[in-house]
DNA sequence: CAAATAGTGTCTCTTAGACAGTATTTG
DNA sequence: CAAATACTGTCTAAGAGACACTATTTG
């Protein structure tokens, strides 16, 4: 919490007195919420989303102001909710992206996030629900407004550096699945190919085995399904 | 970037009509910077600066909040410099803290910041330019005001997870050092012993020889003087 | 049984860490 | 030369990765 009884004396453009109240008066900037919305794409791999702006003629990635009495968490929930109707998200904070004159017409930083989601949570978006969207890979996102790309390279870097530690923390999967399918989530953010032996290894002492053997259709040995392994699991 | 165009009419509290000027009656919060100021001691290793806040009978991090005009790493290095004559820093961002009521007085956010110095660059501390100050370990931080705990916390994990990959990354030496004053940080920064040979393994692929010897009056043989390795060194 | 997919045993190569040696200085 | 500190060669144990083998299912 910083200091409103300090007001600095020094600066002629901030009030004076020791009034609490005086901090009313400080000039304040607007505080929006970017978000780089990923999901995943059995072709193309992590894919960012991003909105036609017909105002700027550009392409962007979501975003709104903060509203009072609301977190940053919850700007980014109703901005993805009201403009592309997705729910269910869990944003996650990058960075504050503070240059004073990144918007010529007001004082505007912007807190950048990333919030990742299953595909299907995106099949609103083809219906005009949205205005014009497009997907794109997060390693060739395009010509973006303002300074989205490095939101774009921040959050490709929060994600893949995420999932390289942890079975698919970002709940791209059910609470169950079997390691070929939790294999193909982590390939597809990766963007590249794991031994299928090696990837087991790397990932056998963070799942756990339920016992449960999945249904399959197709042939071949049908695979055991595993969960997260919880934190509050018995110790070996 | 956020999107002034679009206010959302549902909500009744945000103004209407398109006029991008419209953006100017939004309320906005007070945005303020909070500051874990760091160094190592040779007795308790990584400690945190704070300051004795009369106003609310509690010790604190520094903390200010962001003028027009500047950026939040500006507010950080003004704030330090002002209240306790620190320059010559190199902030670092870790989070917004972003509790609507975290403030009872207002609405205010803040960037929490984390900075390392030198500790000669703490001496004049003492002589009272600041008021009360005290540093205490980033372990055991003592009973600090509002979310500052949490600040510490961050900073202490964002200091330590940077010194454990790169050759001290905020130049608490300067740039040419031996590798047991080097290995000297490092254990004050870990709060642990690392084995000497270990130590040396470890970074000898960080920094580079310059040939020059140390000059020693202790016994024993004298060390070669290492540098940071340049990005742009010729590749081997 | 052939094909397909799941799961495991084992070998090798790399690397982290410890230990003990050599090297260079002061007193 | 003894003591102290800097540096280095080597052994060992643990881990990553590749390969090949076994297991279980469908057609």
């Amino acid at each position: 919490m910083a200091d409103s009884s300090f007001p600095d004396h020094s600066d002629p453009t901030v009030p004076r007195g020791s009034d609490k109240k005086a901090s009313r008066n400080y000039p304040r900037p607007i505080v929006a919420v970017d978000t780089a919305l990923l999901t995943t794409c059995p072709k193309r791999g992590l894919v960012v989303m991003q909105m036609w702006r017909d105002d700027i003629g550009k392409w962007a990635l979501p975003g709104a102001f903060v509203r009072q009495g609301e977190t940053l968490a919850q700007a980014v929930e109703r901005c993805l909710r009201d403009k592309l109707g997705v729910q269910n998200i869990r944003p996650r904070q990058l960075h504050v992206l503070d240059d004073p004159h990144r918007d010529h017409r007001d004082w505007v930083i912007s807190v950048a996030h990333v919030a990742v989601v299953r595909p299907d949570q995106l099949e609103a978006l083809g219906c005009g629900v949205a205005g014009e969207t497009r997907l794109a890979s997060v390693d060739r996102p395009g010509d973006l407004a303002w300074d989205h790309p490095e939101i774009v390279r921040r959050a490709k870097t929060d994600v893949r550096e995420r999932y390289e530690t942890h079975p698919d923390p970002d709940r791209l999967l059910g609470p169950r699945f079997t390691l070929t399918e939790l294999r193909g989530v982590h390939e597809a953010v990766a963007g590249e190919q794991f031994g299928r032996d090696r990837f087991r290894r790397a990932m056998e002492d963070k799942v756990e085995g339920t016992g449960m053997i999945e249904e399959t259709g197709a042939r071949g040995r049908p695979a055991e399904l595993f969960r997260r392994k919880s934190l509050t699991s018995a110790a070996p």
